[in-house]
DNA sequence: CTGAAAGCGCTAACAC
DNA sequence: GTGTTAGCGCTTTCAG
């Protein structure tokens, strides 16, 4: 293990100051062509490379980025972070990434060890930002902060969609094509401040609409197989004809488990999702869903943190530009897809009237 | 902006040295009760988190691992950064991430800048363990280090899969299954060396089987549109019965291109592909690949740095234990998916034999 | 049991 | 132009 060398050992090699060094490297103040030379000569051949943390010390500035996920196994978080890391790295900054396992106190340790690293900005996901340490914790310290995913609170802009409108635009779709009795389907709903959003709104949209109430479908992460859960639920609710998921992720093993319960998709049950991961394209049926940008949401809050911080920066007690706009919010659409068609009519005795089907059995003959 | 609170603010609330306030918060040394409840009292009113910055500086260690992965846009990327990820955080380590772009330049220019940060060690994936500066600089420091999806090279362990075989158990699959003509499907095939030993593998498998040897479809990410691309590859290799794409992504995409081009997926072409993501298990057909465990990946890369990082800590200069075992190989299995078939047989006038579509004719009676 | 002080790598004032 | 030095936040001797 070789020690490190630091600006002492080539200002030795290079026979001068450690200040002529700093200023040669750094390309700071002037220096004799000579010197410069020598010193770089020496930078070169020891291989040296300046050490941030003695740097950071003493400009109390890091460069780097705080960013905090639930968790990086679903792509909409995967895909976020990498529109964060482009953006951060492109403008010389570094990315600190945690991930707060979808637990309200692993995020608020996550954070401090985040504080602790003296990240000079923070980009994250809340579970709840209703009672978030986390955000406390950032905001008693006043670093810039930008939420993703999440709705913007008081200190907080938030780059993200309408989750209530979008919610609502599903509750439409599903009306437009005859559904009336419909599910929402969520993953760890309790914890969630976007899952209940999309529940409002969509709640909101089926009353609009004359559908009926929607039946609240919850699930416990922590509570065992995710299929086997979803299994039962959906044959304990076999007399809806549409279901919403609250994500994408959720939408397309719904689908899987609704098939292997024997009820085609979207003959016997429409699903839509909510995210428009690529995937969604290419499953079969195709899902009908929410199309965001996961990507770009992670780049304007990434961008929007970084102004603030060259912002700080120049004019740093007179902060008289930009009045901070709260929400950054992005465009969505509906993305329609096979998972969502009108559902078979039924007659009130329970006979079905007929429909076609996609593939070859032109009418399923179905009677009770 | 409040200035943030170091030691000695919480030093002269308490009324007492630095030093006191270091010892009662690390629990190092002794101190009487009245002055451990002052400083305590103290720490919490400011709400004092120490700054690793000052801490690292002297200590030389930054509890911080750096991560390099192409992009997280592909899932196997973004899954053995969540494994990396969750290993790093349970043993008190922070994750440090930066993207190469699949650049050998980027991939050095990030690797600078996780050495500046002064990283305690280093996962990464590198285009080509071959040419990669990277790897030199991180070798010429010392920093603990493991390759992910990579092969072992020289000093640096590895944790991954044995890309080579698992490509010829791939060419098995398609012989078991009576092709002959193939094709390798790869993404930027010159500056990935993982692509280069699938192809070597299965262009080995190939003839160990006595097939043809398998045609090489190559496309640079940069050179345009990936969808277009590929749809004039598959156009112009008509002849191929089957595909072996160097990764899921590239698969999927290729089934739905090959869909667009009429061309029906098994029956007219086979394709399998590689990596395993889950989505692969989902779309239609589902796709026959070499399943890995990318998460699995990650956090053997992470277990064994973090590893060598306690080793170093403890018996300083004299290593004598653990004789560093170079390859992590993780197990891989070929999984069976409707993407694979066997191919039409054509008669050698180029007329085809009556053939099945997917779903409702029973038995494809084929006859040359 | 506790405080003073050195020193980790670096930058920026300040002398020369 | 260039070297010296203080000091960023912390831990760790070393005295007291």
């Amino acid at each position: 293990m070789k020690s490190k060398v630091t600006i002492k050992d080539v200002a030795q090699k290079a026979g001068c100051g450690v200040a002529t060094v700093s200023r040669v490297l750094n390309g700071t103040g002037s220096t004799s062509e000579k010197t410069r030379k020598k010193v770089l000569a020496a930078a070169e051949d020891l291989g040296f490379v300046f050490s941030d943390i003695g740097r950071s010390l003493q400009s109390s500035t890091t460069r780097t980025i705080g960013c905090i996920v639930p968790s990086l196994a679903n792509p909409i978080f995967a895909d976020a972070v990498q529109g964060i890391q482009e953006e951060v790295q492109k403008q010389g900054y570094q990315l600190l990434l945690a991930c707060s396992k979808y637990d309200a106190e692993e995020e608020q340790n996550v954070t401090r060890l985040l504080i602790a690293k003296q990240v000079d900005g923070i980009i994250l996901t809340v579970n709840d930002t209703g009672t978030s340490k986390a955000l406390d914790m950032i905001r008693d310290r006043g670093i810039p902060a930008c939420l993703m995913f999440n709705r913007s609170v008081s200190d907080f802009p938030a780059s993200g969609i309408d989750n209530f409108a979008a919610a609502h635009r599903v509750a439409q779709a599903l009306h437009a094509e005859g559904h009336h009795h419909t599910g929402f389907l969520a993953l760890n709903f309790q914890s969630s401040d976007r899952s209940r959003e999309r529940f409002m709104g969509f709640q909101k949209g089926c009353q609009s609409f004359g559908m009926a109430e929607p039946v609240l479908l919850q699930i416990e992460e922590q509570s065992g197989d995710l299929s086997l859960l979803l299994h039962e639920l959906l044959a304990a609710h076999g007399g809806l004809t549409g279901i919403f998921a609250s994500n994408d992720f959720l939408a397309i093993a719904a689908i899987r488990e609704a098939k292997s319960l024997g009820r085609q998709v979207p003959q016997h049950l429409s699903i839509v999702g909510f995210d428009g991961i690529e995937i969604g394209r290419m499953v079969d049926p195709s899902l009908a869903t929410i199309e965001t940008n996961a990507r770009q949401m992670g780049c304007m809050a990434a961008r929007h943190v970084l102004a603030r911080l060259v912002n700080d920066a120049k004019s740093d007690t007179l902060k008289l530009i930009e009045p901070d706009q709260k929400a950054l919010r992005l465009p969505y659409h509906f993305r329609s897809g096979g998972s969502l068609a009108p559902p078979e009519v039924k007659t009130t005795d329970g006979e079905e009237a007929a429909t076609s089907s996609p593939s070859c059995h032109p009418t399923p003959s179905i009677s009770s």
